[in-house]
DNA sequence: CATGAATGAGTGTTCATTCAT
DNA sequence: TATGAATGAACACTCATTCAT
């Protein structure tokens, strides 16, 4: 059986190869990365909290920065292939922001840890090597969403003198920073922060 | 009121002593910190900057720390100032809303450091000793929009359904999210987002 | 006569076992070994070059020293065989003296990687225990060099006010130093610069 | 008095900077760099021997590296600089030989550690960033030597049928390689010791 | 008010070695 | 025979801070 199916037992000191404790350790590296900050948090802290000692961790990984692009890789990569599969699916660029909209929702509870690495790391990643990905994933993410915008404003679904550009930014900066406060299994579930959301983003807050 | 004293006393040692290199000093600090991090900061990247040694910072100021408490203290005092006269000087709780969204835009503008500090590190700040002013003005200050909210809702300027603690952490977040990518100088200014996020917040994306 | 025996017993824990795998291992050990030095090689790019893991080595070899061991007790005891069988052969001392150099440089083309790395880490090795194989091996091998050299002075083949202890120095160096920069298969076989080594040491330079 | 010499006082760590404890360190390091290998010397030596500790060292050097660079680089300039003098000053190609080679044992003397760093580490060097300064002046110096070797074939002072590129090798390595035995104060004092390689040199071994 | 030398704790990382499977 | 996970000690280097001058 193990011989049959796709190797994906790690060689070579880490690098890019995937069993149980490697992932074990990742996800114990990516919430005390959002915890803490990324460099803020010592490999030492990694490995205790593993009941292992620090340098076992290079057993597993190459380096304290491959854990990093490791957890950002398969969140910016999984996000993004669900927002595309959103725009293709959706047939109104109302129906498909509000499901971008709860999507985001979505992945703040399932990928809590990696939602607020990205929120809060974003600026220290672009200053460093190897992490061109994270910004090229965003504007990817960004083009999706203006391109929504913009079809609804083209469309009547949304209002026409609408700067799309503030909006996109507008929207996404109210929907993500919530990460920093939303708490699963807390009164809200992610699926009503949604719908309060999308009150306010469709209505605003003025009584008609 | 500590904060807000003269403050001619205390020069050895730095605790609270004020000159005009230590307000320079500061300056170089905040921008620093803003920029890169508190942590991310060392000691001799300010005093690099200053064109001073490290060591020779502590003249100044008795530790990193207080440089950043300095900071802070000063942003978090006027800002709060100016919020609580804003909802002194307002009349109705729209116009303070108003009121106070545009204030927030003018002082990321004036204040750009600070606000990107305290956005940044706002979390990393409750762990700190001797920063828990930071999360209480934070407290204060979220009273105030609250209780503008609740004005609102009451009075009929917004829609009665609203739930006052959704929005305001929605407004909140959307509004000072904005100093990561707001240049000042650039082609619109502090005024015209303003604007444009006042248009948003009341009216919301749907047309009418 | 320990080193020279079959050796078939005594496998697990590697010491003193002899399989082909082993060979396989301490060849290319070797080879890393010379090439760049002992302390700078580890035992995983020997591993990584035998295509297994690090920890397996250990199956072969009870430590790292032990693959340094072998391969510098086997380049002695030959090397040591072959230059008594030299002096016992040969009639006259300067006869024993040149068959000595090529003797020596035959054994630079023969085993490279033994010659440079005795020549590289003779100064370190005189500080490892278990290593004073190596400099006892010196001493006979001095002891056989200054007899033929003092023979030569009392039979006048060599000059007569000839410093032995100088001379057997300076031909010594002049001879394995040349393990840095001589490369089999280059334009000089080891033959062609024995025979330019022997001119040398012989007449000098000067013109008569 | 202070401010019209030329300042020597080193400013932002390490880099080139040059005051009387840095000099001292450096002696320190070289002599165990020589002593025991650049790689086996811990920084913790260095600092423990100098009675600092390691991080101290970080004061004076921005690295292990650069107390390497600079040992090498001011032994390398004063021998090329005193090699090209002699070729300058001396009249015939057998006069600058001996005086290069008279010269080589003074400095060998004079600097020892310099001289064993170089000898022993000079293929390790090679693979090392920021030290192709060393092969450089290694080039020129063989051309120095090559030079005065060619020289004296052409003008009868040598044997005509002289390979120079094998002389040169045979007489630097014999010449260098003695760094690891000769010992100042010892019985031979450098003078003496060249004058018996100038004579092995000159007229080889054997009786005429 | 600043320098220059130092501390001491900590950081990411390396590496020979062990051992259950 | 080999793997894969781990150890434990060491390593070069960083950094906030201190202090005599």
């Amino acid at each position: 059986m193990a011989s049959s199916e796709p190797a994906t037992t790690g060689r070579r000191r880490g690098s890019g190869g995937s069993s149980a404790r490697r992932a074990q350790l990742l996800a114990i590296g990516a919430q005390m990365f959002a915890e803490k900050g990324f460099t803020q948090t010592t490999v030492r802290d990694i490995a205790d909290a593993a009941g292992i000692l620090s340098g076992s961790l290079y057993h597993h990984f190459s380096s304290k920065e491959e854990m990093l692009t490791e957890v950002l890789h398969g969140f910016m990569d999984g996000l993004l292939g669900r927002f595309e599969e959103i725009v293709a699916r959706e047939e109104t660029p109302r129906a498909a922001l509000d499901s971008l909209i709860r999507e985001s929702f979505e992945t703040m509870h399932n990928e809590r840890e990696a939602v607020a690495l990205y929120q809060s790391e974003q600026g220290f990643l672009a200053t460093l090597d190897g992490f061109e990905f994270v910004g090229a994933g965003s504007k990817r993410i960004e083009k999706i969403w203006i391109g929504v915008l913009e079809a609804g404003t083209t469309s009547g679904d949304f209002r026409s003198d609408l700067n799309v550009q503030f909006a996109y930014r507008f929207i996404r900066d109210a929907v993500w920073a919530s990460v920093r406060w939303y708490r699963p299994g807390g009164r809200y579930g992610h699926e009503a922060v949604a719908e309060q959301y999308l009150t306010l983003l469709h209505d605003g807050l003025l009584k008609h």
